[in-house]
DNA sequence: GATGCCGGGGG
DNA sequence: CCCCCGGCATC
């Protein structure tokens, strides 16, 4: 455990394979779970602790992170230095990368708020959302700053300035008119208004830069909505569980429970703690992210989850999948192939490379269930094109 | 038979 | 790149 957590703990700021990628997002953004997580995932013991505490704000980030795992050594500092300085280097050097990512930082990420959603105006919910936002407490003034006039402004293009939201409820957000894409990513929310423009926000910030492969996984991530769908679909269209799907990724919680923001928001220890984090870690692939993970809410089920991650990874069982369904040999391999970092995973494999297992049929809703066939136009872009449901995962 | 979706193909 | 659909596994 003690080389684990020493690993978590440089994991603050050097980051091993990613490179500038993961350093650079680790200093705009204190609370960019990512990188840490991915930094995680390489190693089995995962401490979801510093995760929280990376979420709680920049500095807490950082501290929490080495007070938690003081086995750093003095060569681990040095590091630090240096990866620090190659941070700065990169950031000066490509703002586009690096850029949205800052921007996520800003809790409930106005995307919803971007432009197109003025509707929802000033009422709760950003307000909600910012306050839940709250891990990120306060980036910089600076960027405060801009996030929150980035509200108001609204013909830009948000793509890269409102990028992913932390915040699961973003999602909620409503949108826009028809013909606007809106990001599935796990605690993303985005809504564009261009599909290329999705499509990048996605690879980009999801999906880790541009990986050549990456880029037909895009499709995956994002859906077309139309305002009305909007309103009932996306978020709850199937109230059973369209949202539970993330949620269990994130295993916490509320990410997406629509009708109550702020205790959903409002840290509850679980939600702090692991959840988060698990579902970042797995969201390779939707189709992998979510499946084992499935944490879902009710704590008493008894169910054994076996979803054992490689080096016995997830000590904490989390919760155990509510669903008894229990978890395929796919899944499980999907599993072990999406623990590693992200990046590996991307560049290195063809991710979902051959893995002819289907999964069975799911039991949430797809589109073609919930809206019907007659109504083929509302379901989700994979839906109609016969490819794995993206609203509604299992 | 209905569904879900992979794999492949057309424009 | 967008969109469809054959075909197969599952329910």
């Amino acid at each position: 455990m003690a080389a684990v957590r020493s690993r978590a703990g440089l994991d603050t700021i050097p980051m091993g394979t990613e490179g500038q990628d993961g350093l650079s997002y680790m200093q705009c953004c204190g609370q960019e779970g990512v990188s840490m997580q991915k930094k995680m995932n390489s190693g089995p013991g995962i401490e979801w602790s510093a995760d929280v505490s990376a979420q709680q704000t920049n500095l807490s980030f950082s501290h929490s992170s080495r007070v938690d795992l003081p086995y750093r050594s003095p060569e681990s500092v040095e590091m630090d230095e240096i990866m620090a300085a190659m941070v700065l280097t990169s950031l000066s050097c490509s703002p586009v990368v690096q850029s949205p990512p800052q921007r996520d930082l800003l809790p409930g990420d106005m995307e919803c708020c971007g432009g197109e959603l003025s509707d929802s105006g000033s009422s709760g919910y950003w307000s909600w959302d910012h306050g839940s936002v709250s891990p990120a407490p306060s980036p910089s003034v600076t960027e405060m700053d801009r996030s929150s006039g980035q509200l108001t402004d609204e013909g830009l293009h948000m793509e890269l300035d409102q990028a992913a939201c932390e915040e699961p409820e973003a999602r909620r957000c409503k949108s826009l008119s028809r013909g606007a894409y809106r990001c599935l990513w796990p605690g993303c929310g985005k809504v564009l208004t261009s599909r290329v423009g999705m499509k990048r926000h996605i690879r980009i910030l999801h999906l880790g830069g541009g990986s050549e492969q990456s880029h037909r996984e895009e499709d995956f991530y994002y859906t077309e909505i139309s305002s009305e769908d909007e309103e009932t679909a996306p978020p709850s269209p199937a109230p059973s569980f369209s949202s539970g799907a993330w949620t269990s990724c994130s295993s916490t919680q509320s990410q997406s429970t629509p009708g109550h923001q702020d205790t959903s928001v409002q840290s509850t220890p679980l939600s702090q703690s692991a959840p988060s984090s698990v579902w970042q870690i797995h969201t390779e692939h939707l189709y992998q992210a979510c499946a084992p993970i499935q944490v879902t809410v009710s704590p008493g089920s008894p169910t054994f989850c076996t979803w054992s991650l490689p080096g016995g990874v997830q000590q904490k069982p989390q919760i155990p999948p509510s669903r008894s369904r229990s978890v395929s040999v796919g899944e499980q391999w999907l599993q072990r192939n999406s623990t590693p970092t992200r990046s590996q995973t991307m560049s290195a494999s063809p991710s979902r490379g051959h893995c002819s297992f289907r999964k069975g049929r799911g039991e949430a809703k797809k589109c073609r269930k919930v809206y019907g066939v007659e109504r083929r136009d509302q379901w989700c872009t994979a839906c109609r094109w016969k490819k794995a449901c993206q609203r509604f995962p299992d």
